[in-house]
DNA sequence: AATGAATGAGATTTCATTCAT
DNA sequence: CATGAATGAAATCTCATTCAT
């Protein structure tokens, strides 16, 4: 349905221009050029709508994650793989990010915490996915012996990191330049 | 003064209990034991509560950082306590970053912009005394060249990474007992 | 719009009831039979409804003196006419206006100072037009020389008089019954 | 009590700077250099402030038609004098009249209903006695046979009529500098 | 399906007044 | 007498949601 995703992205667009906070129905009818009532039709509350948004970004990061799994390559490849398709996928939405900040399940602090918690789980899956790969990664001895889970976690916190850089300006390349890096990074550390 | 903090304490339970999202000052008040009018003797705005709150956690991490800069010590043993410190002053507010984030720069979602903007400053000005340690370790050749800056976003990553861990059950350990593995993890990666 | 008349007439009816001090936005909506947030749809604030109604009076003050002065007459004689024509509008308020005053400018001082002096100035208009009037007279030489605003402050003053007699029970005739005393008095002063 | 009078003095300092409107009894115990509580030791409500403040005026004005009343001398001659007084005391209080308005009357508008129709009858009283001697007037035959009532709120009237002038600075030079123009305006009004 | 006027619960904030010190 | 911290009733205004058209 277009007009589903119309009033989606007006609810992005105001995000960049003013934050999440604060965003009202009103904005949200008038940036999306509807009725105000009409935003009723599509979504069952304003908090459905920032659910909406937020699960349309989970969906795309679980696509993302199960295409790096899919891939016929060594376990470290995909890792590779998978930090190059992530930091795609934030470069292409940095201004949303901007103001949302990049790990979804905080953002959800603005909903209420029945609905925060199912958000927070698919979040978790994902995790569990790259989890996977590093297990993968563990058995082909590229990665020492550890808990896969504590190995993705660290993982998407460094990506995170490098997010966080460029969204601050510290950084103003492509994301995915830094993709080849943060593999390093991950894999041997600042040491030398 | 004390009733400023009780107001403070309050706040912080109520997040504990339902989360930062739509807390009122009714609630503060009930909770903190004052008037509803006592609330705005002590602070400006209900928002105002919260930049307090904010802020205390700010100025908890800039002197922890210090402590840990100012020590004699190789930059490495700094780095080591740094690490020390933070995962102590985290586990110490757990329940409060459970419901919070960790991330204090995107809590800060819920403010205003403006506020925000000084908020989000403030955090940096740590990483940017982290940073300072990680160039001091980069001088002693204990780690390699690097953006100092990056070394620092990284590492605080990595901590954060295991904070969240513990804060979503998959860690029940305290969190400084992990310590040495996040320095050898920051060191030497994953690898093998 | 209906509604906006609705809520304007409620206030009125206040007014009269129980003067202008203390109404409040539920009482406004009591009376004007419509929902509190309807106010806020047709008003911006408490303050503008108030500044709306007085607002209103001006109007039909300048409405009145420009009557009078676009007449066909000797000046005297819209004199007469405009003291006709304004005792006729107050008689018709007269509710109002007991427990409002006569002055449309202090009115205001129920208003903040910005509004006030606006609505001052709209008032000080009519008078100026009253003043034009007067300096025909004085041409016509049926006024000796003065300065028209003067003559024009004086003659209002002297119909508010009137007016106040009316309003507090001194006198129970309609008002415009003493147009033509007023213009005598007003010509000729109260010596023999 | 001196309190009181720097109390009452301190509102009329804060009328000339702002208006009556929103005054707070924190601004006026800041002004009068009292604490809070301190208001309260000399004046039942904040109401009571203003309310002693507009007495004081109503007795200054009782004193000085009492002062032209009790002079030896003919009805006209006292009117003048009552007229030169009366200016006088406009004038003396010329910057706190600026936001209040001449009318003390309506000035308690902005008081309850009771109060304010204690403080209205006051302010007839002086009228009265103004009427009086007109009434004397009356009967030396300077004034024509009329009501004396409408005699003394016509006189007065047109005495506001200049104070207003001089209030909206239509007019600069002292009030009590017209008091023999309005005299004669009065007895024999603007005609040739 | 679409609209947007109307609603009214509820949130924030103010401020006159009290009272223990 | 004097203070000023504390109170809490009450006021203004917002905004998600509904529903008749």
């Amino acid at each position: 349905m277009a007009k589903k995703k119309n009033i989606i992205d007006a609810v992005k667009k105001i995000i960049v221009r003013k934050g999440i906070r604060g965003i009202t129905a009103d904005e949200i009818a008038r940036e999306a050029k509807v009725a105000k009532g009409t935003l009723y039709l599509y979504f069952k509350s304003k908090e459905d709508i920032f659910i909406c948004l937020l699960e349309d970004f989970l969906r795309e990061g679980e696509v993302l994650v199960e295409k790096a799994s899919g891939e016929r390559a060594a376990a470290v490849k995909k890792l590779g793989n998978f930090i190059k398709y992530d930091l795609k996928f934030y470069e292409k939405n940095v201004k949303v990010f901007k103001t949302l900040g990049t790990d979804l399940g905080w953002v959800s602090n603005v909903l209420g915490t029945e609905k925060r918690k199912r958000l927070m789980e698919r979040h978790f899956e994902i995790i569990k996915s790259v989890s996977k790969i590093v297990a993968a990664a563990i058995k082909e001895k590229s990665v020492r012996k550890m808990e896969p889970m504590e190995g993705a976690v660290v993982l998407v916190s460094i990506i995170h990191a490098y997010v966080g850089m460029r969204i601050h300006g510290f950084e103003n390349t492509p994301l995915h330049s830094h993709a080849g890096k943060i593999l390093k990074l991950y894999m041997a550390g600042v040491g030398r």
